[in-house]
DNA sequence: ATTAGCCGTTTAAACGTTTAGATTTTGAAG
DNA sequence: CTTCAAAATCTAAACGTTTAAACGGCTAAT
């Protein structure tokens, strides 16, 4: 049997198909007793709107496209969710794409044929299925100009950015100058900083906090103290063993995520070097286990609900025709725990 | 201007839009000349399908409804990813609704009035959007029945079940089981196990899974061995400590998640326990931090992927009219770390 | 030469809405 | 009882597809 549509409403209460849409919508004027007789029957018949027919006719869909280079890195759950939040009150639907670029191409995927046709593929999903608007999740900040062609539907970058479109970011240069005010307020002098890899836009902003903090605060520097690491546990290993070796050892580090400082707690208990006791450290993420090591690891939070809710809310402004600032850049917050110490 | 539609390559091509259709289908036979004719006019409009209207003229949207009780919660990611998985192989969309239960509700919701008005919802907007069946991701397994009435669309459920559904479960009991059975391999004979809410059922399946392999194995049963948790990282701790107090303490812990093993980990450490050294442990989940902990944690890992890739394909075949069965099973999987050693 | 059958193509209706514009109803004023 | 404007309702087209059924032309068999 067919669902029941506007049409059998009609029917039942005796009006036009024209009548019903009115009351449905509120769009015009119904006389109190058509309006009863129509609810009645929608009541009735278990009407239940098809927002197909809807969109076909009113050309929006009220659905946006949310293309997600991989939801199962860490930072995409929590932009989601940010998304949903403001989706939830403006009614706004989300149609998820997850490219799986993780798995499919592996962590460190560069500009790759093979990225960008499952890219385009995305996109051109995504136009077929008419979404009001898109918003793009990457895992790394990094140059998207050209990439995507949405034909005219607006889009939005998270994690991501393009020369002629919104983007979200957070700061990261000014995140890394705040980790840096921290720990010298704290005393710290001779601070180490261990980078992702360099290729990346953070790494590079987040080196230059870290110079602006250096000059700023007048600290003494020492070229030896910067280290380029690559994300992984293994390279904050190394590198902190480097740095604990060296004639006059960092009293604190920075590091670029909280994976590495893994590496630096394992690396630091093996010098028989304590933390926070005789060296410092702060981290980046704010991700879950930074609160389950021992220490308990002091970070920069990411603000990513927030990314997600400000991304799909320039986009509701786009979609209906509003300007938007280019950039908006929600803020860091610094996650005190038990890393971090009074220098000597 | 409006976008190019069928109807302007017909017109274009010189042929009647039931031909462009025929070609863009390939649902009937059309002459080599004229399909040339069609393509290369759909080539120069740069015509793309509305999807929209072919799902309103079909009645079929090749699109599911994804409801999650919570995306940020640890296990949603890979189950999305499962069935994104599936999706692209098969041309299926997903319309993610997050419920935020965990935000809005709090972590240990149970089956209060605005859980079931959120479901509700859910439901409701994604049978307006006409997707064509739906996979709900809950956080703790549950009965769900009568919660959701899915009108005449199929739907599977993930964490979760009901009386009539599909259900794609991992078996807790056998995976307790074997992880009993590795302590037993190792040596251990005298196993405490520190359990989730015991209102949840997975706490329960394991329990007897422990039981059985107390049995099976003929382990000197003792109830002090038999710690009641909440799946925090602090009853963990406060158990481990209880345990270790005992006048014949355990050589080996079966929590029933990692997160408590932190406690159990912070525990042992206090009370100048090594692990594996002198006490064995071992997790539920294989949390990415699992393997950041020290010692690296062995741990049961769960098969989300493929429960989201089951729940998927079980889907399709029932949207397809297929029958599938009930219950579906992908199994657990041991992982081993650095946590467990062999008993003296 | 007629006819049957097949192939390729077209016609036209339908899917469930929205919405201009036309038409009818209402009720107050004359 | 008319008249008229305002309010309520209806008619019908449109959104972009799919698809059953009809059609026309061709080939091959009679």
């Amino acid at each position: 049997m067919r669902k029941t549509s506007i049409k059998d409403i009609a029917l039942k209460a005796n009006v036009s198909i024209a009548t019903v849409s009115y009351v449905l919508n509120g769009t015009r004027n119904v006389r109190p007793e058509t309006h009863k007789r129509v609810t009645e029957a929608i009541e009735e018949l278990n009407y239940k709107p098809n927002d197909i027919a809807k969109s076909l006719k009113r050309n929006r869909t009220n659905t946006i496209g949310v293309i997600a280079e991989d939801v199962t890195v860490f930072n995409a759950p929590d932009i989601i969710d940010g998304i949903n939040d403001f989706g939830d009150r403006h009614d706004l639907h989300i149609l998820l794409v997850n490219l799986r670029l993780d798995k499919r191409i592996g962590r460190n995927f560069g500009d790759t044929e093979a990225y960008r046709k499952y890219a385009a593929n995305a996109v051109s999903e995504l136009l077929s299925k008419q979404v009001d608007g898109i918003i793009y999740i990457g895992v790394h900040t990094r140059d998207l100009t050209g990439l995507i062609d949405a034909e005219g539907i607006p889009i939005v970058y998270t994690y991501g950015y393009t020369q002629n479109d919104i983007s979200i970011q957070y700061n990261d240069e000014q995140a890394s100058y705040e980790a840096m005010s921290y720990l010298v307020r704290k005393g710290h002098s001779r601070i180490a900083i261990i980078s992702g890899l360099m290729d990346s836009i953070p790494s590079r902003q987040r080196l230059k906090g870290y110079y602006k903090a250096v000059t700023d605060f007048e600290l003494p520097f020492d070229p030896l103290l910067i280290k380029m690491g690559d994300w992984e546990r293994e390279s904050g290993y190394r590198l902190t063993a480097e740095l604990l070796a060296l004639p006059e050892p960092p009293t604190a580090i920075l590091s670029m995520n909280d994976v590495m400082v893994v590496g630096v707690l394992q690396a630091a208990d093996e010098c028989g070097v304590s933390i926070p006791g005789e060296l410092s450290v702060i981290g980046f993420d704010d991700r879950e286990f930074s609160d389950y090591l021992r220490p308990r690891i002091t970070t920069m939070g990411l603000p990513l609900h927030e990314m997600g809710y400000q991304a799909i809310e320039a986009l509701y402004h786009l979609i209906n025709g509003n300007k938007v600032q280019t950039l908006v850049m929600p803020e860091c917050r610094l996650i005190e725990r038990d890393s971090v110490g009074v220098a000597q």
